[in-house]
RNA sequence: CGGGGCAUGGCGCAGUCUGGUAGCGCAUCUGGUUUGGGACCAGAGGGUCGUAGGUUCAAAUCCUACUGCCCCGACCA
């Protein structure tokens, strides 16, 4: 392509409404441009990118055996009402009535369709395994879109599905979508993680995400450093502390601790560690009463691993200041576990202190030198807290570290959940019925999109991974305006490198050379090809590679060959 | 949905407190001089100041309602 003739501008200063950087690239580059909240158009060069993705991932999804479908936008409100999922969703199901006063959803996901397509098109245990899996446009209606295309309401998703008579044919689909998923991403050229995960409103046993890691994600992942384990946060393990508890040594006693409703205040004042105190948060319990969830002071309530946990309400619900009061007769600030009446449960952590600080349940008290068992009944262990760096692996190999990821794909094993409830059946080797096991294995298109620049940029622009990048090479002509020999010159090499099936953009542009660099640093194409009146002269052309940088001279006939060389080998 | 903020040429902003001629930079167009890292000079076009009411001799500015957008939280690819 002439950037000529490409009539999109870059643009110098930072659009307002972009936060990340990968959001503002994409505008400053071109890539894409808003239509509404979450509602984003792809120009030229970004759909390139877009497609670029695609590709890849219907390449590895033909080679894993997967067979390609499109499935409608527009579905039918019945079959989430046969789901229940019609009442579950949520105002996140955009729904909406068509001219006879028929309602339909925008599909979010298509469990409903595909399991409808099956329990009309499978029929034996002969046709199975099966994976069914589209690239197609989604709407969720995000409660707050933001960041761009990497949390957008609409959004191009690829989602598939697999099918099977038994839980082992089940796990061995969901191992070969692993495989894949992990080729795709290492192909793109992009460094990500599977972690374990939480498998969320979609339910099902085993559930991985595919997260790129970029220190700009919404999502928190503790890794280890001793072996390949890696989990959400949400999930990962808190293991007990392996040293007992140590003795008491300190009396219980009652401290006044006016204005201090924080652990850091309180911790300031009384001169005691943040890691020697305890907080208390009253939750609400599923029979109507309430739960007291007791954490050491520097720690941090994991809400999913809490909300898990029998007698917990689910989701999980704070309770509302009257009812704290009712339970433990202070308010938020100064509760403790000593002499409460409701349930107790205490974080591992927690329960290995001695000689703690915390809430007297009376206002502005504290108590200090508090001890287990001998002031107050040992409460139930149990894992609430969120791990931190340097806490011990649950793989039992190493210490975890915090890092931020991108979530960009997730496979489950389903289970049967969406089958039972659409009556999705074959026939067994004996002619029974049987009701079949499904995986699912979504990718964010368009989110792999801004993942990529979000992991891969620098303080000038983008720096595509080569498999990603809209064009391998960019083609710039010096002042072409005032020189017919570069003109020509760069016609000719344009029209020879196209030639050779290289993918090339041509920077034509009569602009001036600073201007050409610049924008060539913003969108980041892999190589660059100068052609400047003073290297024609010597029968040389310039190179230089958008990561590494520097300047190479290289004579122009070799041009092919050179250029080749430095191309990323295929992964 | 709860909390906070913003809305003024295509983009980024000032002007609003204290009502009185709509302004700056970038971009665009014309002419000229320039040309290896976002040029310079001269000129030009482009704005119902988010929408609708209200107060006032007079509203971008004060009041009311609404809409849109952005940020923080819970949800997710």
């Amino acid at each position: 392509m002439r950037l000529s003739q490409y009539p999109i501008n870059t643009v110098k200063e930072t659009p307002a409404e972009a936060e990340v950087t990968s959001h503002q690239l994409m505008l400053r580059a071109g890539l894409i441009r808003r239509l509404a909240a979450g509602i984003y158009t792809w120009l030229p060069l970004g759909l390139r990118t877009l497609r670029k993705v695609e590709r890849i991932i219907r390449e590895e999804m033909d080679h894993a055996g997967a067979l390609e479908v499109l499935m409608p936008a527009v579905q039918p409100a019945e079959l989430w009402q046969e789901s229940g999922r019609w009442d579950q969703y949520g105002p996140e199901l955009l729904r909406l009535k068509d001219r006879h006063d028929r309602a339909f959803v925008i599909g979010p996901t298509h469990e409903e369709v595909i399991t409808d397509l099956a329990r009309r098109e499978l029929k034996s245990y002969r046709q199975l395994p099966v994976n069914f899996y589209q690239i197609q446009i989604k709407f969720r209606d995000e409660i707050r879109p933001r960041f761009g295309v990497m949390r957008g309401r609409e959004f191009i998703m690829k989602d598939a599905y697999s099918f099977h008579a038994d839980e082992a044919s089940m796990a061995a689909g969901y191992d070969a979508m692993h495989a894949a998923y992990t080729r795709m991403f290492t192909r793109m050229g992009l460094n990500f993680r599977p972690v374990r995960a939480d498998t969320g409103s979609i339910g099902g046993s085993a559930s991985e995400e595919f997260q790129v890691l970029a220190d700009s994600g919404e999502d928190a992942i503790a890794v280890s450093d001793g072996d390949d384990f890696a989990a959400n946060l949400e999930l990962a393990a808190a293991l007990p502390p392996t040293q007992p508890r140590p003795a008491a040594s300190a009396p219980m006693a009652t401290v006044s601790t006016p204005k201090t409703r924080t652990i850091a205040e309180v911790s300031a004042l009384l001169g005691v560690p943040p890691e020697r105190c305890l907080k208390t948060l009253i939750v609400d319990g599923d029979d109507g009463g309430v739960v007291a969830l007791v954490l050491r002071g520097d720690h941090e309530l994991n809400a999913v691993k809490a909300q898990k946990l029998p007698g917990i309400a689910n989701p999980l619900c704070m309770a509302t200041p009257e009812r704290v009061l009712a339970a433990t007769g202070a308010e938020p600030g100064s509760i403790g576990p000593v002499g409460l009446s409701c349930r107790v449960l205490a974080d591992h952590s927690a329960l290995a202190l001695a000689d703690f600080v915390c809430g007297a349940n009376q206002r502005e008290s504290h108590l200090t030198g508090v001890n287990w068992v001998r002031d107050l009944p040992e409460a139930e262990a149990a894992d609430l807290r969120n791990v931190v760096n340097g806490d011990p692996s649950p793989s039992g190999t190493g210490t975890l570290t915090v890092v931020r990821g991108i979530e960009v794909g997730h496979i489950f094993q389903l289970g049967r959940k969406y089958s039972e409830a659409l009556k999705a059946t074959v026939l067994d080797t004996a002619g029974k019925p049987t009701t079949l096991f499904m995986g699912c294995y979504g990718i964010g298109v368009t989110r792999v999109v801004a993942a990529a620049i979000e992991q891969n940029h620098d303080d000038k622009g983008i720096l595509w991974p080569e498999p990603l990048a809209p064009y391998q090479v960019l083609l710039i002509t010096m002042s072409p305006a005032r020189s017919e020999a570069v003109r020509t010159a760069g016609d000719a090499l344009y029209a020879q490198l196209t030639a050779a099936g290289i993918e090339v953009l041509y920077d034509d542009r009569d602009a001036r050379p600073g201007v050409k660099f610049t924008d060539a640093e913003l969108l980041g194409i892999p190589h660059c090809v100068v052609i400047g009146e003073r290297g024609l002269a010597a029968g040389t052309l310039e190179y230089r590679h958008r990561r590494t940088g520097g300047n190479e001279e290289t004579p122009a006939d070799g041009i092919l060959d050179f250029l080749r060389s430095r191309f990323a080998p295929p992964v």
